[in-house]
DNA sequence: TCGACCGAAAGTGTATACACTTTTTGTTTT
DNA sequence: AAAACAAAAAGTGTATACACTTTCGGTCGA
């Protein structure tokens, strides 16, 4: 089961859904994507489904897919589960960091700073999720890294692709302090630093509600 | 989509599955449960799915779907996950209790009493998990509840059923103590409560390995 | 002009058909 | 008797067919 087919129609729709090339509410139908992909309508319904699972798509009994539009209390919800989630994650690794843990972050954070200044807004999306995921995967729990990228996906729909310029660089920054903290084995410092950090991202919220796209082709190419 | 017969497929097997009339590594055929619940593949291939991505079975392409045997280090993961999320959980729900949510608490932990004290075995599982999941439902987090639900019954699949008699009236009794800590809203006794819970149950942990059985139809009539 | 109704078009939900892969079983060979 | 092979059986993966629901456009009636 789970051919490539299917992983490369959710991998190609997600990237639409988070980089906002397909806008919260439009219409996802299947044939037409069947269409795009080349492939019938099972496998675009396979793909359908687990995106609905991932919250990035809402299903309609008979009425068909929808590019998903969470409500400010669902994204602040989630955000709240991810501050509880990342606060512990943190102290845990001071308790657990090593010189080979701390250079892999610190080259994840001079990746980000990268994108950032090329103002590449797609990738630093991306590498800026990934630091809190790249934590997880360093501590060795396998678990929590998946719940982590499945709650920043999540996130992603509503926040990091409205994340200006200047938000950006400073989420970049926080990722920085956050790793000199790991580094000076400063727990209560990590912890306040990487709290504050998911509440400066949350503030950023943007709820702008942009208008569906009916071209999915266009979106998608 | 996602009309009442797959949902009750996919209920049907997780009950089956979570009691252990369905054994780890039992090949679930598609036909055969197409045949029992009288409905197509089609169906049965969605509720599959739908059981592969809360991790209860485990799909290998072009051989099938078997009930998930999960290592010993990825249960100690998730469990690493729930005292993370719920040790938070626990420190903001004192920071908003009200009698209404005590109340709820208490009358929930009353009814996982009878069910230990009538040993049924099936209903204490689920009210032994379901403490958790009320707890973040009275916190108003839908998503928190969502999650621990999944985590939980990811659990339930390794542990919770092979609970003995005297590990579920200890666990009723710690619910009761966190409850009491709670009402006295001392926060750091209900945190510490929760962590030591949660270790007790993970310590619980049987990792015995019955025998896949061939007989879907009799497991789940 | 506006709203209700009707029929066609489009779209979803489920079953089935068929190709291809894995497993099983029976036979042959050493 | 055990290993190797071959053909058949069983099972999965994808496409397609068809029934049923929703949507949309137009017409009729008030």
């Amino acid at each position: 089961m789970e051919t490539s087919s299917t992983l490369h129609i959710v991998e190609s729709l997600t990237r639409a859904i988070v980089e906002h090339r397909l806008h919260p509410g439009t219409k996802l139908a299947e044939q037409k994507l069947a269409d795009h992909f080349g492939v019938s309508r099972t496998l675009v319904r396979q793909a359908l489904f687990q995106l609905s699972q991932n919250r990035l798509i809402r299903l309609e009994p008979a009425r068909g897919a929808f590019v998903a539009t969470p409500s400010v209390q669902e994204a602040q919800q989630v955000f709240a589960v991810r501050r509880m989630l990342e606060v512990e994650m943190t102290r845990a690794f001071v308790k657990t960091v090593t010189n080979a843990k701390l250079k892999a972050l610190r080259e994840h954070v001079a990746q980000e700073k990268l994108a950032v200044n090329n103002e590449d807004v797609a990738g630093r999306t991306e590498l800026l999720g990934d630091f809190h995921v790249r934590m997880a995967e360093l501590m060795g729990n396998q678990v929590l890294a998946e719940l982590l990228r499945e709650l920043i996906s999540r996130c992603a729909l509503i926040t990091l692709m409205y994340q200006s310029n200047q938000a950006a660089e400073h989420s970049n920054d926080e990722h920085a302090d956050i790793v000199k903290a790991l580094a000076a084995r400063d727990e209560e410092l990590a912890v306040r630093l990487m709290n504050e950090h998911l509440l400066h991202v949350e503030e950023n919220l943007t709820f702008d509600r942009k208008l569906p796209t009916n071209d999915i082709s266009m979106a998608l190419s």
